[in-house]
DNA sequence: TTTAATTATTGTAATTTGGACAATAATTTA
DNA sequence: TAAATTATTGTCCAAATTACAATAATTAAA
């Protein structure tokens, strides 16, 4: 086990891994691509790849990600990393995972570079994936959950407009919980939001009023400790 | 930027840098190392270093603490990582950020291999340290925040047996606020803990009875979803 | 031995929050 | 115009939170 010289150190790779996540249908998702190259060739996998060993992880996340699906301009956060020394078949290979919250609707995907096929599948549909990114991608799910919990990140995923409804099931979906509709407008009574004239359109009933976040508000009122965000 | 062979990405290496948290004499604290090497030699560290290359990363944590301090059997937790391109002078070295929580009575430190000198600093007294080891520690130190908010960490830090006021005044320090005493005792009331008959002692006023958490039934009660811990 | 000082511990009352459930309002479609 | 559906608001009660007060136990000094 003990190395001599210290360039043997000096052997090693990492790759970022991208966790895109969206919400649609009454349903968290995650981006996903298809390999089109060995290793797991024609599996499906979170966006990822290696990163030039003169890169910043940031960076590397901004341009893996948009090699492989077309997006530009997502604001990242770092989950975790993963390095167990067999998880990549051709070398030591330790990934640091990246996560963004994004509104499906407002993006275009593209598959692109070696990414043959993209989609957007539920979290509760995820099928077997490429290396240990399951683990990955479910590690970093607990993540958003947690931060879905004590910050206002909901707001990233639901669209600019939205109804008190589509968050309630937002948090219904995300805590595979029921929740009562009276009681949970009382529990967002003080989040900062802008209340619009506008009306929920094409529905078969009486339609529902639309909010959009206050987000300088809220950090106007967080600076001010007079409020922070909690569900 | 454009490299040509798969084998240049395996230039880089990584390391494990060890948190280690205690609490003492009212304070949280971190354990620090003087580095008796180059680079920045002489500067207090937190404990790491490389990794080999065949090496898992939490094996790797547990014998890098080992070598620089002696401490074993310490059970670590993955904080972040740490990737900015020139934070190591002598080549690309992502790290990885362990932490762990330990009773600072209950180990012996001894600074070896390449530590010089070892020692417990309180979180507000932590002087210039190498590396980017600062960002590091206070990244971590607000994770450990985090989570003393919403799991009993706190009782890694507390000696075995505590009074409910050294428990409310490790909470007053990690989150800087004064609580009232009565209603501290009120908000753990259904955490689980044995109350002994044993007394503190050598204090010059009332003794306050001690206290230790009972880990098992809380692990009961929340497999029973009966309780959360919640600060 | 008594008393002052100090801290531990428990209690109270007012206020706020949380959960279950009911009532009313607005809109669409038949 | 009525039935159906969903949005929105309100009520009640139990539980938690907060500020503050009262009492108990112990040490050390007089």
């Amino acid at each position: 086990m003990y190395l001599i010289n210290f360039s043997d150190f000096f052997t090693s790779a990492f790759s970022v891994d991208c966790i895109i996540f969206g919400y649609s249908e009454g349903k968290i998702k995650a981006l996903l691509i298809k390999r089109a190259i060995e290793p797991y060739e024609n599996f499906w996998a979170v966006p990822g790849d290696l990163v030039y060993p003169t890169e910043d992880l940031p960076q590397a996340a901004e341009r893996i990600l948009l090699e492989l699906t077309g997006l530009s301009h997502i604001q990242m956060h770092q989950s975790q990393s993963f390095g167990k020394p067999n998880r990549h078949p051709q070398g030591r290979v330790i990934t640091i995972a990246y996560f963004a919250l994004i509104r499906i609707e407002d993006f275009e995907i593209k598959a692109s570079s070696w990414a043959e096929d993209i989609k957007w599948t539920a979290m509760d549909e995820i099928p077997e994936l490429a290396f240990d990114h399951n683990f990955i991608l479910s590690e970093t799910y607990a993540l958003l959950k947690q931060k879905l919990l004590n910050e206002p990140v909901c707001f990233d995923l639901l669209p600019e407009r939205f109804t008190l409804n589509e968050m309630q099931q937002l948090y219904e979906f995300a805590l595979e919980t029921e929740m009562d509709k009276a009681n949970f407008r009382k529990k967002i009574k003080y989040v900062p939001m802008i209340a619009h004239d506008e009306k929920q359109q094409n529905v078969k009933h009486r339609p529902a009023k639309l909010f959009s976040f206050n987000k300088k508000e809220y950090s106007n009122q967080v600076a001010k400790k007079d409020y922070q965000f909690k569900m």
